[in-house]
RNA sequence: UCCUCAGUAGCUCAGCUGGUUAGAGCAUCUGACUGUUAAUCAGAGGGUCCUUGGUUCGAGUCCAAGCUGAGGAGCCA
């Protein structure tokens, strides 16, 4: 059969094995073309690499308007040999044989063009922008990513589990939700009151979509020991900022016999395994996004400018421990810093238990300490409820991860798991028992020391790929007012 | 939700204290040239100056409201 001669390969194995002599058959989209009386060179992409495949053709071989219709963006299926180039941008390219197109793409019409456009246009054709060189590199370093998520967790015997996206408890108090209901939402069914009837609700009672999956894996924390959730989470808080989703997802590892100490030393290791396996399995998306920030910091002006690049960044990361301090030793660092006592930050500290803003973090992050720092022992009122309490009576056994630019990156804490304590804090924060009777048992039937942290997977993208606006590193972001694509 | 800034060609942007026919680069099309690399050179086409209202002899430019986008804040991951 002739027609096995020619294998169904993508560019990376042509670029990257090199085989030359070898008869394949490449499909992909073109990104641009550059034709003369005697040879055309067409630039194919299909997504595998970030490099284009180089396609030489002689023009007296094809249809006159064949090689016409090959524009920008078009989908072509190309047969031929891959022989080493003339030119000096690529080793090998493909000497074509037969060009199948696919797909027209009407250059009038098609708004992809071969230059840089700016991540705002880009947002506006989501359906098409993961065609550029950027939204593929990103996408290729999520999913390498998310394979790394769950690489990192099996190797250690973690479990993952799939937590329910509807959910009846609104008992953390995590943000606005989004109501799930199968009522008519233009007659629903009432109560002799005239209030909405959820008891005639699909799951006869008010449920939303799910704002955590912590609870639910504390459950299987005590029993299963060390577990993991990944997931998609709803926020529906009107929150318009570069880091901000209504549907993000969000990775909660939950572990029984953890105290803080470890929580932190998993924490740390865990987002410098991601980072190391992204650098190790990325090399060339990683480096196309390292000059891309370059060039986009030249756009900035002098004082905006970052004194690392995103290399420099996620070496740095790996390369230094994290600095610890308790949330009371960051209020005498912070009471006593320059911008403090000069009044240059929009809130003043002045006193222990004040809630840190922004400014703050960035200040400890980016100034102070020059690297990550982990935060822990917060005033337990600006804590949630769950959270251990220490014997000083003042503080909780809660820690924030805070990196430059993004600020908090992950929250945990080790829980409180002592039933005297759990509802006596329930009480003071007004969070019903009955409702989460369910959790209560876990303290009540063998209850046991344990810890948990999350870790919002897009702000961890944002900070590996470079990339400023949330918003471009989840394929359809879903924000308020936007639900498009 | 609050504060600040922006909206001019397909894209990125310039357009001064209001003044006659609205500009550039890139993209597109046509031609030339070339083993080219986001090719190069020459030419052409392309505009509801976000919308509505107002001020004025005259508004892309000034004023008001609205819409859209960005940055920052709050909330948080």
């Amino acid at each position: 059969m002739k027609i096995m001669d020619y294998q169904k390969v993508k560019a990376i194995k042509i670029l990257q094995e090199q085989e030359v002599g070898s008869k394949v058959k490449v499909n992909g989209w073109v990104r641009t073309k550059r034709e003369s009386k005697n040879v055309v060179f067409i630039a194919i992409n299909d997504g595998s690499i970030i490099y284009n495949l180089q396609i030489v053709a002689d023009p007296a071989g094809f249809d006159e308007n064949l090689i016409k219709d090959i524009t920008t963006g078009a989908c072509l299926s190309v047969q031929g040999e891959v022989v080493e180039s003339a030119g000096g941008g690529q080793k090998v390219e493909l000497q074509a044989e037969k060009i199948d197109l696919l797909g027209k793409a009407d250059p009038d019409e098609y708004p992809l063009q071969p230059k840089r456009h700016s991540l705002e246009f880009l947002r506006e054709i989501s359906h098409l922008r993961p065609r550029t060189n950027t939204f593929s590199a990103v996408f290729r370093v999520r999913h390498a990513m998310s394979y790394a998520v769950h690489k990192f967790f099996h190797e250690r015997g973690f479990f993952n589990v799939h937590t329910p996206i509807i959910t009846a408890s609104d008992a953390e108090g995590a943000g606005e939700m989004f109501r799930v209901t199968a009522l008519d939402i233009d007659n629903p069914a009432r109560t002799e009151t005239g209030e909405v009837d959820y008891s005639m609700d699909f799951f006869e009672r008010e449920t939303n979509l799910t704002v955590s999956g912590q609870l639910e894996a504390e459950l299987f924390a005590l029993a299963l020991t060390e577990v993991y959730t990944f997931g998609p989470t709803f926020r529906a808080e009107n929150s318009n900022t570069s880091r901000h989703l209504a549907e993000f997802w969000m990775i909660e590892p939950e572990m029984a016999f953890y105290d803080l100490n470890d929580n932190m030393d998993l924490a740390e290791d865990f987002l410098k395994y991601i980072i190391r396996y992204v650098l190790e399995h990325c090399k060339e998306d990683i480096e196309f996004l390292n000059k891309r920030a370059i060039d986009e910091d030249k756009m900035k002006k002098m004082g905006e400018r970052s004194d690392m690049t995103l290399l420099e960044h996620l070496n740095f990361v790996i390369n230094n421990d994290f600095e610890r301090i308790t949330y009371t030793e960051a209020i005498n660092i912070l009471r006593n810093s320059k911008p403090n006592k000069k009044k240059k930050f929009q809130f003043i500290i002045e006193e222990w238990g004040a809630d840190l803003q922004s400014e703050h973090e960035r200040y400890l992050v980016e100034k102070h300490f020059r690297k990550p720092v982990i935060l822990y022992d917060y005033p337990k009122e600006i804590k949630a409820f769950y959270m251990r309490q220490n014997e000083d009576g003042k503080t909780v056994r809660a820690m924030d991860i805070l990196f430059p630019r993004l600020g908090e990156i992950v929250g945990g804490s080790q829980r409180e798991e002592r039933m005297d304590k759990l509802t006596q804090r329930m009480k003071e924060c007004g969070i019903s028992e009955e409702e989460l009777w369910w959790f209560m048992d876990t303290r009540r039937f063998g209850t046991a020391p344990h810890s948990g942290f999350g870790l919002g997977f897009e702000r961890f993208i944002q900070f590996v790929t470079g990339i400023g606006n949330i918003r471009d590193v989840i394929p359809f972001p879903r924000a308020r007012g936007m639900a498009e694509f």
